[in-house]
DNA sequence: CTAATACCTGTAGCGACCACAGGTTCAAGG
DNA sequence: CCTTGAACCTGTGGTCGCTACAGGTATTAG
């Protein structure tokens, strides 16, 4: 039972060039193909995206889930070396969230000081003009 | 009293690169030149590039200051206009923020349920394999 | 005057795709 | 069997916000 690239991308919900994408990186392997050159999928590689997809929707960069799907394609000993992945991914996650929390206390604080009417000195504009201090 | 592009850069922390970027996308105004073609700056440059990089450190987009820098530019009745650019901004970092959060409670999970101990199946990559349910 | 440093322009790379253009193949209907 | 239109192919260029060269010119300190 086999996909075309159309299908593949209607059931995994992964864009048609992003398929093929993630086959010229080398995430997914070079497919098959028909004798008219177009490629055939398999359910192994239907399962590989779906895979692929699901890494991306959590935020792992391509080159963690190079590693990962380098683990899940040798089999055997691996579960330490996925766990670290995933911790070293969440680690980055919960910086991401702490500068955006940063972000957004500091863009509250500015919108709160503003009236919004039409007075010279907007408390925003003057604000942003002063340096830094976020770190 | 005029700066040379280095210490404009050593003065408000923005690489020397980053600050010929923003000329050439019209952030910064054309510097004036020296005459070996040398650019030259002043306070009001100064305080410019000191405002996009606050902005930047916010997250404003480079369109977003785009706007902010024509509101400032303009002169007067734009306060309105600033919060609103504000608001929205802030709308898009609370949205990062959302979407980040889910990531950490499933990858929080993941590495909750994997001992980390070389077994066969690792509850990290089985659940991988499982398509998606962010949203 | 020389040497070291600072500056100049222009181009290419990053990550993770998306969107063409211009050509080929496939599948269904007549 | 033939046509038509959809689906596919490759290759290239764009996105965003920089950063990093390469290869050349200007300035400045000694």
């Amino acid at each position: 039972m086999s996909l075309s690239i159309g299908q593949l991308s209607a059931e995994t919900g992964c864009n048609i060039e992003t398929i093929r994408y993630y086959e010229r990186i080398r995430l997914m392997n070079q497919a098959r193909r028909s004798s008219g050159n177009h490629r055939i999928y398999g359910e192994p590689d239907r399962r590989r995206l779906v895979f692929i997809r699901r890494c991306r929707e959590l935020g792992f960069p391509v080159d963690d889930i190079r590693d990962l799907l380098r683990l899940v394609d040798g089999g055997a000993p691996t579960c330490a070396e996925v766990k670290s992945v995933t911790e070293n991914h969440l680690a980055g996650v919960r910086r991401r969230i702490t500068d955006l929390r940063k972000m957004e206390t500091v863009l509250k604080g500015l919108v709160r000081e503003c009236s919004g009417e039409t007075i010279p000195d907007c408390p925003i504009i003057d604000t942003l003009f002063k340096q830094s201090s976020i770190r």
